[in-house]
DNA sequence: CTAGACCTTGCAGTTCGCTACAAGGTCAAG
DNA sequence: CTTGACCTTGTAGCGAACTGCAAGGTCTAG
């Protein structure tokens, strides 16, 4: 099985395969005799949608490269993988609290934008909307 | 006031300054006799504290100089910050969404991890948690 | 014979916002 | 005179995951 017939069954693109085979994701393939990668065996196919279902949970092509590395080894990668979910959404949370607040921030934003009188903005503030002193700051 | 007076009072270092003036988002100011950059009036530091309070609200330095370029087009760019904010407020949002959608996943497969027998992962799964094939045949 | 569909390698470019050099000029203090 | 702090320019790199291009080899159909 050529690279084209994987991307075709999997949806990943070529060049994409042979990025993760540089990557150290996949093994290199043998060859025929004219030097096309030869893909013979469903594994290929498992482990590219082993990685784009990784990928889905949010590990990183490196995260996924050490889960693949353990099971290329021999060993269960389980609690290395539960380790790397766990972290991963310990990431997530962090992330959904500072998206959070940037939207609280936003919705403010918009609504000062709402009640501001455009000509109240004065040109050295650049802009009353975002640059309006709440804290302290630089009345003009 | 030389550049690095600069960077001490707006805690934006020298070199971001100098980045920020190749990116169009700081005007080039005047130079010593020696050639160095001489800012001399409160401007420069009013334009950098807009450029980091727009930045916390998540605009791009390119949506920054946007605003930028249109204020010191003259024009009040009011109505253009409204629209930002509220296109990043949607973009925000439908992160959030997609945050949410991860955590949910992740906290599926975590409890999926907690479940399984390490003895159960065959060499071929790679990994159970990740490619439970009951749950395999999910589109992307 | 030729078109075109496939494959090969390697390297450059994308996005974003810096950050880090390298190699040099300038200036005040000791 | 030397040291050290400051400034100048230009260029390259980061991380992430590709994507695209050039320039060529190979195979099949008509």
């Amino acid at each position: 099985m050529l690279i084209g017939k994987v991307a075709a069954i999997t949806g990943v693109d070529g060049q994409t395969i042979r990025f993760y085979e540089r990557q150290g994701l996949l093994p290199a393939p043998r060859r025929e005799p004219n030097g096309y990668r030869s893909y013979d065996d469903a594994a290929i196919i498992g482990r590219l949608q082993f990685i784009r279902a990784a990928q889905t949970s949010g590990l990183t092509l490196a995260e996924i490269g050490s889960v693949l590395g353990l099971r290329d080894a021999g060993e269960a990668p389980c609690a290395h993988v539960s380790l790397l979910l766990e972290q991963k959404l310990v990431d997530v949370s962090a992330r959904q609290r500072e998206l959070a607040a940037l939207a609280t921030e936003l919705e403010q934003l918009i609504e000062t934008g709402h009640d501001l009188d455009p000509a109240d903005c004065a040109d050295a503030d650049i802009c009353r909307i975002i640059a309006t002193p709440k804290t302290a700051g630089h009345d003009k």
